[in-house]
DNA sequence: CTATAGTTCAAACGTTCGTTTGAATTTGTG
DNA sequence: CACAAATTCAAACGAACGTTTGAACTATAG
């Protein structure tokens, strides 16, 4: 009892990313995040300063080990050069979210920080996103030579648009929730690979941006 | 003076629908509301009874006009059944957001509240935007012989979550802003340009959907 | 004009918010 | 053990929040 299995630090992370995840930044107050993680209320303030410190440790702490796993999992492809492919870039890029590992608010918490104000939250985004998003580049430009690197990081974009689209929503509107009855996860990994052949064929897609002209 | 250009009901709706677009719906105050409307505070409980009545109000104010925009350019397309095509399907969807006839702050409402808690917006997203992608699903279907209901609204739903993050992110991480300076809106254009090429390869896509395989 | 319904207004209600405080307690170190 | 640093705690702070109230004002209709 002297020595909890989790440091107070932890778990008002734990707790806190599960209610930001739910309720937004805004909507969630350091009270229910005391009371999720059970300590005091002034321990938030002591350990992160402010409800904005918090945020940005708690987004860091999912963010990093998510954003090491895609790496890692394209070190390993690129470790065979003969077996690389658009696909399987992509799907290391989609690995977090289908492999079970990580937390399972993770991809609510990815989602919803993209659409918080920008000064909150841009910041971030971009040091703990950019590198990422031009290691996958350099891994796709020699498998999409056709593309320029303008291109290609648009296409990129759009790929990720889809991909946090469905971290919130799971299944389209129109389209009932869960195939097998019961196993949600399974569920996810069907959509993440649906989603893979979507965004490879846009990626892949051959012909060069021509602007204010439409194919015939 | 005795008879405002606009009604008070319009002007609440007008700062609201900024604010919320800019902030978020938790993070804005009714007094900000209020005072960016330049009306009394209690005009908007006395108009539309709660905060959340008035995001209601605020949300079907902008996303009415903008679907019955989509179904017109379609039922113009359709009308002309010959050059009906996917890219032209998408254009039409994807119009509120290039012809400028709209409110400057439709794209960021629009996409903000795909990431507002469910509870409160799911319902109204499902109610408002259900139709369209049936009609569209259904506009789709014959030029897309090969995909099965469910997979059409699969890959609707990513490029739907595509545009989304363009709404948002006007240009990637890692490219610069806007193309000519100055003119923002055309960065829009090509932006939205290159966004539907990059869908309708995805919708165009031809294989089917085999889980747990990739092409080899 | 008078009566009535609709609207605006300043003020206040009770609640909840993020943050601070200073004392108590635990932990680490000699 | 004794001392110091780190951490936890109950309590309180002022500020801001959504909502309500009742009077003042405006328009409409008989």
């Amino acid at each position: 009892m002297s020595i909890p299995t989790t440091t107070t630090r932890q778990r008002i992370i734990a707790a806190a990313d599960t209610l930001f995840a739910e309720r937004g930044f805004a909507a969630t107050s350091l009270r229910s995040i005391a009371a999720g993680a059970g300590v005091n209320l002034a321990a938030a303030n002591y350990h992160f300063g402010t409800k904005q410190g918090l945020l940005s440790a708690t987004l860091r702490a999912r963010i990093t080990p998510m954003n090491e796993m895609r790496l890692r999992a394209l070190d390993e492809l690129e470790a065979r050069p003969a077996t690389l492919s658009v696909d399987k870039v992509m799907d290391a890029y989609f690995l977090p979210f289908v492999s079970g590992e990580l937390d399972g608010s993770l991809p609510r918490i990815i989602a919803r920080i993209h659409a918080e104000p920008e000064d909150l939250i841009r910041p971030l985004l971009e040091q703990e996103f950019l590198p990422v998003v031009e290691r996958f580049a350099g891994a796709l430009h020699p498998l999409l030579p056709h593309l320029d690197s303008d291109e290609l990081r648009w296409r990129l974009h759009f790929a990720v648009g889809a991909m946090l689209h469905l971290l919130i929503f799971p299944s389209p509107l129109g389209v009932g929730a869960a195939s097998a009855a019961g196993n949600e996860s399974e569920g996810a990994v069907t959509a993440f690979s649906r989603l893979q052949q979507f965004v490879v064929a846009g990626l892949q897609q051959g012909r060069k941006h021509s602007p204010l002209e439409q194919q015939p």
